[in-house]
DNA sequence: GTAGGTGCAAAGAGTTTGCATACGC
DNA sequence: GCGTATGCAAACTCTTTGCACCTAC
């Protein structure tokens, strides 16, 4: 899918700032504050505005398209493109790269929780965190 | 253990100021926004100053005895003391009221994920979002 | 042509810091 | 008494907003 056919099916205007933020987005594995996007987005287009890229990331995370974290300690927001399928995160604590788990260890597990608790679920997160290979120590 | 035994063991004196933010916290089964919990403090003490807040908190936070959470979608910390028991969140999506887990379903699973993808995995975290019996719409 | 997007600058919210005073140990 | 904690106000950082102009459709 086109990347204006995307923004399109999302009710989003194709604009060369949306299509570079996008493009960062896609081509890092990595999530990104606000600012290391800023900063990656500027040497395409000197003239883009910060505020454009903050209005540029909440309408993406309006429509779906993006999701907002918050690493352990750190008072920022890191963001990256959403996954369709449920997945979960290996962010590694050094550089922030990311790897995506296609698998899910509570198969059952929240069903059985939201029972016992009269919870009714909307949704888990599971991020586990460590040390990615370039970033152990040697 | 007293307040002052476990500040003293925490090397932190003890004060007015700490007590009352660590009897807040003790006493909640919210999580609180700085806000949230200043607004309980200064019922107990109309003088305390939001600064002092920000640093009690900071100095619980160093020495463990609080973590600092953010919910989805929502740009602020929210604070809860610390369990020295691994424990994951079942957190309500309407008042923040938290449900302490005695349960972690991954055992083993973060092992074969660290094997698979070379990581050395420092922590994890898990959090189940949902509505409690009282948010729940009739 | 119109609704919505952008740049710029200014405002706002949340957090941190400097400094003088007060207090725990 | 010494060293740390606190209150207050000012500073700082990150984010949002108002407005004039521009652009996608």
């Amino acid at each position: 899918m086109s990347v204006t056919k995307l923004f399109q099916a999302n009710g989003l205007k194709t604009t060369p700032a949306r299509k570079k933020v996008y493009e960062v987005l896609s081509k890092t594995q990595y999530l990104l504050s606000v600012d290391e996007l800023y900063l990656q987005l500027v040497k395409l287009d000197p003239k883009l505005s910060i505020s454009t890229v903050y209005r540029t990331l909440e309408s993406f995370r309006q429509v779906g398209l993006v999701e907002a974290n918050q690493l352990p300690g750190e008072a920022v927001l890191y963001y990256e493109l959403s996954h369709e399928d449920h997945a979960h995160h290996l962010i590694c604590s050094g550089c922030h790269k990311v790897i995506h788990l296609d698998e899910c260890p509570l198969h059952g597990y929240d069903e059985k929780i939201a029972k016992t608790h009269h919870f009714t679920i909307q949704h888990h997160q599971l991020d586990i965190y460590g040390l990615c290979e370039s970033c152990q120590p040697a």
